[in-house]
DNA sequence: TACCCTTTGAAGGTG
DNA sequence: CACCTTCAAAGGGTA
């Protein structure tokens, strides 16, 4: 779970940190690969569809007949309009839209020879194709990635990038027992497990368990727990209230960041044996401070 | 190796 | 609504 910073804005903890890597992350790399591949052909068709599409709109903005338009490549062999090197596509393709920055379209350049065509029009029909271009780019590549069964997000999973803190990959938390049967089973499984947000005493107690460990020379947790415990009753209620909110605006974040989550998801992560301690054993361990 | 211990608070379930 | 259960953290101890 990230933490409200203690230093700003960073929301992350580091020592919280608990690196994330997908057991069959390996095993996939080659089909993730080739998938990739795949999506970069469909990418690369889609634009040439696009530019041939939009090139032959632009040159007929500037007048010239479909049945024209090879001969302006000919006579325009500058660099800044290429030839297909598809057998079938009579026309050209815009090779490097970053050339719209050459001096090919501040002289007029692109204007056809015995044509009158001024600066201003030359600029507009460009802007124009590439407009459509990108529009239509992203409209059919959409399309193109929908269809081919991916599944678009608009907010990508935690898990994509910094794993939260909170999320604990369900290979690390596995739980021993008899292997489940049902697919719903596995795929419970394969959940990664979010924490529960920390409440105002955790948020206390892990702010001042280094002070207790160095001022008692303690390492037990049980021991040191008690102690803070009794801190914790000892705070004024304004030095409590500051945990208070602190843990509120985790909460919030939490809720904000796994809407979906609940509590009783991590009913039977752990399993708990009961087993009470008697009191004059606990006397015992409270020796210190 | 997995759970216990110990603390407080939040959340969910139950009667 | 009251009560119960579980889980967050931590790390030495224990079965």
């Amino acid at each position: 779970m990230p933490q409200l910073g203690r230093d700003g804005d960073d929301l992350g903890a580091n020592d919280e940190l608990i690196a994330f890597k997908d057991e069959g992350e390996q095993e996939e790399k080659p089909n993730v690969s080739s998938e990739r591949d795949l999506d970069d052909v469909k990418s690369s068709l889609v634009n040439e569809y696009i530019y041939i599409f939009f090139g032959q709109i632009f040159l007929l903005f500037q007048g010239y007949p479909i049945q024209k338009q090879h001969l302006f490549f000919k006579e325009h062999d500058t660099g800044l309009f290429q030839p297909s090197p598809y057998v079938g596509y009579p026309f050209f393709m815009i090779s490097d839209l970053g050339n719209l920055c050459s001096p090919y379209l501040t002289n007029g350049a692109l204007a056809p020879t015995g044509r009158t065509v001024s600066q201003h029009q030359t600029l507009i029909g460009i802007l124009m194709a590439t407009l459509l271009h990108y529009v239509s780019c992203l409209v059919v590549f959409y399309y193109f990635l929908v269809s081919s069964g991916f599944s678009p997000r608009l907010v990508p999973p935690p898990q994509t990038s910094v794993p939260h803190p909170a999320i604990v990959p369900a290979s690390v938390k596995q739980e021993p027992g008899p292997p489940s049967t049902s697919e719903h089973d596995q795929e419970e499984e394969r959940k990664p497990h979010i924490k529960k947000p920390l409440n105002a005493f955790m948020l206390y107690m892990r702010e001042e368990r280094p002070k207790v460990v160095a001022q008692c020379k303690v390492k037990e947790s049980a021991t040191i727990n008690q102690i803070l415990g009794q801190r914790w009753h000892s705070l004024s209620k304004e030095e409590q209230a500051k945990y208070y909110d602190l843990a509120r605006k985790e909460r919030l974040l939490h809720s904000k960041l796994y809407p979906n989550w609940s509590a009783r998801d991590n009913y039977g992560k752990k399993k708990k044996r009961k087993r009470v301690k008697s009191e004059t054993q606990l006397e015992g361990e409270m020796t210190c401070c």
